[in-house]
DNA sequence: AAAGAGATGGTCT
DNA sequence: GACCATCTCTTTT
């Protein structure tokens, strides 16, 4: 946690934003796209990690993972919240008629407010060339992350795979 | 301020 | 053909 999402926006143009909560997802997990083996779907959950897997949820919203663990474990971290960094005028102006701390609060809105699609499954954030990167700027992940249930699941409730960092 | 419901499409059975 | 790791708008206190 508490690394920054790069994401280049074409024509030189780059969007940052701070990585603020967090959900996880393996495979020996109901809740988890990865707990009945691969699937076309969810086949990058069981690649390397460091790779974006994106799906589609209510078939509307796009939400943003990055692969962990090891070649073949099926694990991957949700990206729930954000903090813009860079480019806060660009996110505001993509999602307009919002307040700021509005913008990325959600996975769907992450996903909207730092352009990531169905197109950017599979990217890897390890590539010179890709789109979109995971920096490290040196602060460290929260000591004492706030923890909680994962939210909007039907299986697992009670598994409290949830992080936040602490104040906002 | 809180609660409820509709939208909408890929994926899996 | 049913299921969803969601969001936003509308309606009701």
């Amino acid at each position: 946690m508490n690394k920054l999402v790069v994401v280049d926006q074409g024509s030189g143009a780059e969007v940052s934003a701070r990585i603020v909560e967090t959900e996880a997802y393996r495979s020996d997990d109901p809740a988890s796209h990865s707990f009945n083996g691969p699937t076309p779907r969810s086949a990058v959950m069981f690649g390397p990690p460091g790779v974006l897997y994106v799906y589609l949820s209510y078939g509307i919203h796009s939400c943003a993972n990055v692969v962990v663990g090891a070649d073949g474990d099926g694990q991957a971290v949700l990206v729930r919240a954000v903090v813009p960094v860079d480019g806060l005028q660009t996110m505001r102006d993509r999602r307009a008629g919002r307040v700021d701390t509005d913008l990325a609060n959600g996975p769907g809105k992450v996903c909207a407010a730092l352009a990531i699609g169905l197109a950017d499954n599979g990217t890897d954030l390890t590539a010179p060339t890709a789109r979109i990167h995971i920096v490290d700027d040196g602060i460290p992940p929260p000591a004492h992350p706030l923890v909680g249930p994962r939210i909007g699941i039907t299986k697992a409730i009670d598994t409290p795979w949830r992080f936040r960092t602490p104040s906002r």
